[in-house]
DNA sequence: CTACCTGCAAAAGGTTTGCACCGAG
DNA sequence: CTCGGTGCAAACCTTTTGCAGGTAG
């Protein structure tokens, strides 16, 4: 059986690393090992991931000396280059970050064993663009996160 | 010009605190002063508060002792007696609680001033239970907050 | 009386900040 | 060489917890 690698995407890391370089520069800022390292581990992990688990897997796969306050920065730098997405998840007492490499989407959370599952629904958009615009505002975002049981644990509880 | 004096329900503070009470000597709790000035404030309150201006107004409005656990401890029994829903937003770096009165309901926050409004929308319920259910979760709840700029303040950026 | 509830202060846990040093370009 | 980036530790803030004393029923 062939051992889980990590996420598989439609860029390499190489392709995606080379794109962050040439962004990074552009806003007259510098490249670092540690700012690629957290990039790698968001890119290869399947799972959303905390700040301090980020550190850990720095650590542990690239024996690097790295602190907490270094990850935080980072992952802050790239959520405001829209880099990264944060979400808040109910019972997790930190953030979780992924990378915004697909298109736009929102999360569904097992509230048995935490499994996280994306989906995008332009129905439901559309629908919230509409209710905005019926309240005057001007929609610039969103945040939604369904939550739920998942088909395993539901088989699980039986 | 008549001075504001706080939201309308359509029960009254005398009626719903009689129905507390009942709902709390059924869990075997009781009822404390605390708690009655907790509710009343929220009750009374247009904004959605954080858990220290809930202690702030308490303290100004009533000149009783009550410390900060208090008023967490109260919060938390009544977001699980589910006499208040807890909501945490983007920018705020704390819990906002609102009394769980009307309809269930969803907000859209104004990234400029922080205004709140509510809205319900059955349709995009109806397509979240669709999505869920295509997934093969069992949805038991969302959270759902859209951001963008308020008319007020769209209007004072021109 | 007897739980339950509260105040206070200390602790916890996540995130940020100050500062001196290090490293990329 | 010159900024920006980092590590470390301390600071911060919200929320929780331990404990002794207070209070509702």
């Amino acid at each position: 059986l062939e051992e889980e690698v990590g996420r598989k995407h439609i860029i390499t890391y190489e392709e995606y690393i080379g794109k962050f370089q040439k962004m990074i520069r552009s806003l007259g800022l510098n490249n670092s090992m540690q700012r690629e390292y957290v990039l790698k581990v968001l890119f290869d992990s399947e799972e959303h991931l905390s700040a301090e688990e980020v550190l850990q897997r720095v650590k542990e796969q690239y024996r690097v000396k790295i602190g907490v306050a270094t990850v935080y920065r980072i992952l802050n730098l790239l959520e405001d280059m829209q880099v990264v997405n944060a979400l808040s998840l109910k019972g997790m007492d930190s953030m979780m970050y992924e990378l915004n490499l697909s298109q736009h989407h929102d999360h569904m959370v097992c509230k048995s064993c935490g499994a996280i599952a994306e989906f995008h629904n332009k129905q439901i958009e559309q629908l919230q663009e509409k209710v905005a615009a019926k309240e005057g505002f001007t929609m610039t975002g969103h945040t939604m996160v369904l939550y739920g049981i998942c088909p395993k644990c539901r088989k699980e509880g039986e």
